[in-house]
DNA sequence: CCACTTGCCGAAACCGGTTTCGGAACTGAG
DNA sequence: CTCAGTTCCGAAACCGGTTTCGGCAAGTGG
């Protein structure tokens, strides 16, 4: 009686998962050799391989990864802690890049997890957790920082990773970055071939890694023009639209202001929409800006924002398959991989007034 | 020697995890009653239990997690699908939703992990995976539909989960939902206090179970504020700038045209701009702009768009609260939860002009 | 014909936890 | 003092896989 409840109680309810000792059972095989069979052990044969691989397949049986992990130490996932702050990174790349990763995982049959973090003590709690409960083989690092506590960690610990951005000294990590310097090398040469003289730049934050080589990609610009670096007409440390938009005023406001204003970010750029206005300029015709990110909120400014867009999706898939090929035992520093942006003119550049 | 050589491998390298035997070990204790004393067992003294706590603490011991759900066949993880396709409304957005999802599982030692899909056949082959993985407990259902083929098939399989929305019927399902109709409702009254009679709604695609809701809203206050409803002054399906756009158009170009639009979704408002600088119409003073979303791209525009500023890392917190509740073992009709969202009116709604 | 591979598979140990079961030590009542 | 009832803990089974080890049968070379 108790034992026609209990089959009952599972019979109804969640179907019984199909068991690694089931396909056995009915292979009439161990488990051991089933489990061999379906990791291509070199001792199984083939036809005993099929065999098994096509019963799998039709019993719909896939394997408990909990219990793979347990025995393997690989839980066949990935890892990304998302720092939140105040001017976190942009809307939609962040829907871009988890596709991009997540097409990859997926298509290996691993699986990504995330967490999100408000501090860097935060982040880097976020990160131990996560490798010491095996959530995640490896980590991905967005947002890297030249003296970076997160690789730090990483690195002392021997979990592997890999980094969106580039750090110096690189300490053979593995890594995969869009090459800003060169958009912002690019972005001021197509200034200059309009016949701007005085092209200005608004930095990121410092801290992050990519502000340094932007910057020197804007000043490497400057020099293959023939054009003198003034540092006046530079600004550090722009994150979000109104930061944008001061530094834009107060470059503007100078006496002999720039005619171009490259930014390291459209998020910051089209902070100068307002300052523009303000001051009676016409974007496009008295002042041209070009951005960078290739944000869709630039399509609807007016006129549209020009800028370098970067592929968001492929940073996420390369940065996957880097980080799988790390754990699968390739060495880090032979994972490499950059990408430049493409420029996207739209209408917020022209040649300088008076020409 | 061997021993010796392996014992160097072991500490060098990756710094060996502490086991619970490890642990059992030093307290002089089995592990049986370790793990006994960590899980709150009540036949474990408070004595034992309070130094077993302090010694895991002391040595750092963080159970694995793998390990634990062979055993409980729980993971500690809620699943998430994100549909990436065209119009994917998440800007700003998903970060809050994760974020707030997050903080919840992290405060509880859960994790969360996410997929993306193209397909609404992608998204079911996720979820079964997930599942059959033991990846995630439960799920959470984003973006609704009244007939949802993920939720039929989590309620065949008996598997957790949680919709951000609300479907009908209920069929007893957990859900956390943010009121539109009580904003759209709420917009309406506003423009009608402010003195229009004219007041048009383009709404979102009709097969989310929002749009219904919103539409139902937008009727209602018509109805509170004692006007006809009128369907030439609806439009529906529009997800993107550029069928706002279009739908405004149509609306800014009927004989008598509306006063004020209502918009179902922040970003097919702010397509309502250009529709009327086309026409020569000044937003805010010829025509009232309500949107729904409180995008921050909103404050970009001139003037800012008024909108119905929603909470969604609110949402995120809700959400993961109610599944892991229920994943515990309390029944879902009990699991439910909605707030409204908060108006915030900025500069794109007025009188109607001839007041 | 015999020793020796080689190919293929099963038995059993193992991974790191959880849970069941039983028993020792203590307690209080009779 | 005895005995039932608690309280608290240890031994061992268990979860669902992977991996080690050894064995059997067929093939191979001398």
């Amino acid at each position: 009686m108790t034992q026609a409840i209990r089959h009952l109680a599972r019979e109804s309810g969640r179907a019984r998962r199909v068991k690694i000792d089931d396909l056995a059972r009915v292979l009439n095989l161990s488990k051991s050799t089933v489990s061999r069979a379906l990791n291509a052990y070199p001792d199984i044969s083939e036809n005993t391989r099929q065999r098994v691989r096509a019963e799998a397949a039709r019993m719909g049986y896939v394997p408990l990864s909990s219990a793979q992990a347990i025995r393997t130490g690989r839980a066949r996932a990935l890892g990304l802690v998302l720092r939140v702050d105040e001017h976190e990174s942009h809307r939609k790349f962040l829907t871009d890049f988890l596709d991009g990763i997540c097409r990859v995982t997926s298509s290996e049959n691993w699986t990504l997890t995330v967490t999100t973090a408000l501090t860097p003590e935060d982040e880097l709690a976020a990160i131990s957790r996560m490798v010491a409960e095996h959530k995640a083989d490896g980590m991905i690092i967005p947002r890297t920082r030249d003296h970076d506590a997160r690789i730090e960690m990483l690195r002392g610990e021997g979990i592997p990773f890999v980094i969106f951005g580039r750090i110096e000294p690189d300490h053979g990590c593995s890594y995969f970055d869009i090459l800003g310097e060169r958009a912002m090398e690019r972005a001021v040469l197509h200034c200059a071939e309009l016949g701007h003289r005085r092209i200005a730049f608004v930095n990121g934050r410092t801290e992050f890694s990519y502000a340094r080589q932007r910057r020197e990609g804007y000043v490497a610009g400057l020099r293959k023009a023939g054009l003198d670096v003034d540092d006046r007409l530079i600004r550090e440390g722009a994150m979000i639209p109104e930061e944008g938009r001061r530094a834009a005023e107060s470059l503007l406001a100078m006496e002999a202001p720039p005619t171009a204003i490259v930014f390291a970010l459209d998020w910051t750029a089209l902070g100068a929409y307002g300052a523009a206005q303000a001051r009676g300029l016409e974007i496009g015709r008295d002042l041209t800006v070009i951005g960078y990110d290739g944000a869709v909120e630039g399509l609807l400014a007016e006129p549209p924002l020009s800028t370098f867009a970067v592929d968001i999706r492929q940073a996420g898939e390369s940065l996957a398959r880097l980080l799988i090929e790390q754990i699968r035992g390739r060495p880090p520093e032979e994972l490499r991989e950059t990408m430049e942006a493409r420029f996207e003119r739209r209408g917020s550049d022209g040649p300088p007034p008076g020409i």
